[in-house]
RNA sequence: UGGGGAGUCGCCAAGUUGGUUAAGGCACCGGAUUUUGAUUCCGGUAUGCGAGGGUUCGAGUCCUUCCUCCCCAGCCA
């Protein structure tokens, strides 16, 4: 699932095992649950996504809620399909969940469902429902129904099919279901309470009348049941314990409890019935995480597919080289709450970070490279300098670099007239090229138009990192450095965030103009650059989808589609930390 | 203006049935180590819990009034 360097690397040692998981009131919920033996310590949750899109970073703390709530109680997570809305669905995006779910670490062993696969059951309950007097066939229009419904101040009136008979009811839904019907022309709706103050209780559609193909049932059905319907069907028949929601369907649980309850009641469930608890979905800053927007950012070619980098899709943060340790990091700080919340986007790449500074080896690029002449280093000479592959990891062993008279160097790693703190090269200063000699700055070459074409220094032949010597020199700077005659080259894109705002097509505070403004407008112009880097000899091998530090830099990995061993492409996932470019101190 | 939720440090978020100085994380600010201005390590950071009243020896936790934000009127999920 991750790059290949993982197989070589130390798993996340115990040392860097986390602390035990915070208190949530989930997690309350459950040990309330188990003290008092409602379950018999049976935990079993699921992830239920309709297949009708791909997944995004929301659904990732989803996920890692449904299956780390699982795991922690020794309990199981279902991946279970949605579908019951054949005309959104199909089997593509059903393959492209179960492998970022797969991607993310979970496993939910044979535990892979479908809603489909209950239609039968569901049609027999609405049957149940029927013959309870709980449900009848309404055969108003769409628009008259929703008159009939009432507002949110008043309340709705009945449909005058509101009184028919269990048989005519019987009868009728039969038919519906054979096909006599077509689209719209009648509807299963639950009976209970025009007047309820919870529009979703004034007679719920559970059933309507479709004539579609299904992408795994066919065309055997033309009658589909509605979410509200199916899903606390789905769960009471995979006995699920802890039904786990966002908060938009918090309205929709009394409904949820009276079917369940109602179909109990007719001996189709045992109890205890499932208990849907509803949490805040994610918000992040700098990214659109509706479904709406995705497409249009996709459709109208602003990013070049779903798996675009720059996209918060998780096909996109896997070829971005973030990773599912970083993602289930995040789950954990970030918490679960009913309270609305944003979460700076700063918080996800702090994840990133943390697990990338302990799971990526080091290496050494130069994204903008400027030519380097140690003027005293015999021409023609080159010789080997040894740089560990993980500071923190000296099991991880070590790799050579070869070191020569002309090197590359970063172009900002050069002042001719320094800031102030500025602590790298610039004339008569003396800096450590990592790994390798210390030198001191005599100058610089321009062009006709001022531009720094090259850079000279001298270096001190008994400075030589690992040698006894080298312990006499003492330097602020320290620069990473490519050999020109060994270098490789090779096409890097250095992402950055998707918008400039942190709330992409939102007003902004004393800025009257941009009430209505285009989240589109908000796109980061820079949100990508490709360059063409000098990456020491060793990247040339990289396998797609490995993972490094390009020192000083931040993390990159060799992209899952376009990276070739012998010919590399990297994708910038997140810069390193850097309180110089921030200010200094 | 019906109903359902939520408001605790810059951002998240713990706070059982009211009881010592309001957890923790991230961010931030100091300082130490450092051949990544990275990492790591130490230390600091809410007399305050949306606002106002009240009950109590004692309230983030109880009562009350008010304010703000989110969700619901699909034959979507």
């Amino acid at each position: 699932m991750a790059g290949s360097f993982q197989a070589s690397l130390h798993p996340m040692t115990s040392a860097a095992t986390p602390p035990p998981p915070a208190a949530n009131f989930i997690r309350n919920i459950v040990d309330d649950d188990n003290r008092a033996g409602k379950w018999a310590g049976r935990v079993e949750t699921r992830f239920p996504p309709e297949p009708n899109g791909y997944l995004h970073y929301g659904h990732a703390k989803s996920i890692c809620l449904n299956f780390g709530l699982a795991k922690q109680y020794g309990g199981v997570c279902h991946l279970r399909f949605d579908d019951t809305n054949p005309e959104k669905e199909n089997q593509e995006y059903v393959e492209s969940i179960i492998e970022a779910v797969r991607w993310l670490g979970f496993e939910w062993g044979e535990h892979l469902y479908f809603a489909s696969g209950y239609f039968d059951t569901m049609y027999a309950c609405a049957e149940a429902l029927i013959e309870a007097g709980k449900a009848y066939v309404d055969s108003q229009s769409a628009e008259e129904m929703r008159a009939n419904r009432g507002t949110l101040s008043d309340p709705g009136v009945a449909s005058p099919w509101r009184e028919r008979s269990v048989d005519e009811n019987l009868a009728l839904f039969r038919r519906m279901k054979a096909g006599d019907f077509p689209d719209g022309a009648h509807v299963l709706r639950a009976k209970i309470d025009m007047t309820s103050p919870n529009i979703n209780l004034r007679d719920p559609a559970i059933y309507r009348i479709r004539h579609a193909t299904h992408h795994r049932t066919g065309d055997t059905w033309c009658l589909y049941p509605m979410y509200t319907f199916a899903h606390p069907i789905e769960d009471a028949i995979e006995r699920i314990t802890h039904s786990i929601c966002t908060l938009e369907f918090e309205d929709q649980r009394p409904f949820y409890d009276w079917l369940l309850d109602a179909l109990a009641t007719a001996g189709r469930f045992p109890r205890p019935l499932p208990q849907q608890i509803e949490f805040a979905r994610l918000n992040l800053t700098y990214v659109v995480l509706s479904k709406r927007k995705l497409i249009q950012l996709v459709d109208e070619g602003h990013v070049s597919g779903w798996d675009d980098p720059r996209l918060p899709t998780l096909v996109g943060a896997r070829r971005r080289g973030f990773t599912a340790e970083g993602f289930h990091l995040f789950a954990e700080r970030i918490g679960v709450a009913k309270a609305d919340s944003w979460i700076d986007m700063s918080v996800l790449e702090e994840c990133m970070r943390e697990h990338l500074n302990e799971a990526a080896p080091r290496r050494i690029a130069v994204l903008d490279p400027l030519k380097l002449v140690i003027t005293n280093y015999p021409e023609g000479a080159s010789e080997r300098c040894q740089a560990p592959n993980h500071p923190l990891k000296p099991e991880l062993g070590a790799r050579d670099i070869p070191f020569g008279r002309e090197l590359w160097i970063e172009r900002e790693d050069f002042m001719e007239t320094p800031s102030k703190g500025f602590r790298r090269l610039y004339p008569e200063n003396t800096v450590r090229l990592r790994y390798g000699y210390v030198v001191k700055c005599t100058g610089c070459e321009k062009d006709a138009a001022g531009n720094v074409t090259a850079v000279f220094a001298e270096y001190f032949p008994d400075s030589k990192s690992g040698t006894p010597g080298a312990d006499n020199y003492k330097t602020k700077g320290n620069l990473h450095w490519i050999s020109v005659a060994h270098a490789c080259s090779a096409e890097v894109r250095l992402y950055d965030r998707l918008f400039s705002h942190p709330h992409p097509g939102q007003r902004r505070d004393g800025d009257p103009e941009a009430v209505e403004r285009d989240f589109l407008d908000d796109i980061n112009p820079d949100s990508v650059r490709v360059i063409e880097a000098k990456l020491e000899p060793a990247l040339r091998d990289a396998k797609p989808e490995d993972r490094f530090q390009f020192e000083r830099h931040g993390y990159f990995v060799a992209d899952r589609h376009d990276a070739k061993v012998g010919a590399p492409v990297f994708n910038r996932t997140v810069t390193l930390k850097d309180s110089w470019a921030k200010g200094g101190k």
